[in-house]
DNA sequence: ACTTTTGTTAACCATTTGGTTAAACTATAT
DNA sequence: ATATAGTTTAACCAAATGGTTAACAAAAGT
């Protein structure tokens, strides 16, 4: 009964399943599309995943896992403040760098299914940010950094470094570059984001 | 031949076909829906629209002309950077508060749908930040703000002002808070984000 | 008055799509 | 060797879906 074997069908699955996915959405995904992918038949998709939406939901949580311990820890981390931002920062954008479409997919399926939200917070290591929101309240008080409220501080970090992922195409419209050179921006920013926050509020 | 009549029913089904099209996106919204949501028969749609892609085509125009347009006569006024920045912060937020599914609803399609930018690029009034990247060249030229690249401001502007939005169900799982808190912090940015910007690259 | 154009609907159609079934195949244990 | 349990497939199926048709109603033009 043991998992000796390796589990390859199943794997190959949720990564064909996982890249169909993020590029389509669960409503442009197509089950036929999945199975081709992963190069198998139809049929064995509901054999090892039963239904479209219990195949999506392994996909989904299987990608949010891979981002959230990320901000977990360094936002729990023992570090400063600016290291954590800095740290961040440049985690985050070399991680997604490697897998430009998770954001995205993140994003989206939560916008058309808030409720999701919740399943997710149920779920063990979900996000926590107490202990960032004492760190920038301290910092306030004792007059290290001008005075901002730790949610909005950390809307604008979530910003900065998801945004310029999620709109990609239309930022390199507006600014008028290739993919390449839109590559480069991303590259610089794994310092310059974090800077740039730490001015914004340094006093 | 005039439209002196009202085009009711045209404008019905682009109105209907926005609220559907914005929650459930292309490949989810239905024309069946759609039709009920206006109210009338399917064929309809078929007679005013010809097909799905056409009439989304016609729903993502019209979004997307409701948004370019503050952006481009922002960006290109004759008011100075900082001012730019603020009225900018304050008009895009004023407004993504009444129309909050709008610029997800455009991102996530860009993002389905990469050539269709060059489509928007093509058609008129689509939005052109060489007057900005020339102001912010100057400023950094005589020393007025810290040494930046136009574009990596201009995405940081972008961010601050969209992301909030476009991931507010994902923030505000996050920071753990209710959707009347999360406007309250919304509507406290619209003055809070630029002056976060200008601290960030005033010298 | 009547003809033509425009607007609207119910019924229909072909295709797509998620899902099922039964049979075949594979490996493993006895 | 053979029974057994797990894996994979081809063939099906019912429902959903985008789109069409033909008939009808309402304006608009003459």
């Amino acid at each position: 009964m043991n998992k000796v074997k390796d589990t390859t069908t199943e794997t190959d699955i949720l990564n064909a399943a996982k890249r169909i996915f993020q590029h389509k959405g669960m409503a442009g995904a197509r089950m036929q599309e999945i199975a081709d992918e992963a190069g198998i038949n139809k049929a064995l998709l509901h054999y090892y995943f039963r239904s479209k939406q219990l195949l999506f939901e392994a996909v989904f949580k299987m990608a949010f896992s891979m981002l959230a311990p990320q901000l977990n820890e360094v936002m729990n981390a023992d570090s400063s403040l600016f290291e954590k931002i800095r740290k961040f920062s440049n985690n985050y954008i070399s991680f997604v760098l490697k897998h430009p479409y998770l954001p995205n997919f993140i994003i989206q399926e939560l916008n058309r299914n808030p409720e999701f939200v919740e399943k997710l917070i149920a779920e063990d290591h979900f996000p926590n940010i107490e202990k960032f929101k004492k760190q920038v309240n301290d910092k306030v008080t004792e007059g290290t950094i001008k005075p901002i409220k730790p949610e909005q501080l950390f809307i604008n970090i979530m910003a900065l470094n998801i945004f310029p992922f999620i709109g990609a195409p239309l930022l390199k419209g507006f600014i008028n570059i290739e993919n390449q050179t839109y590559n480069q921006l991303m590259e610089d920013r794994k310092t310059e984001v974090a800077e740039f926050i730490i001015n914004a509020i340094k006093i």
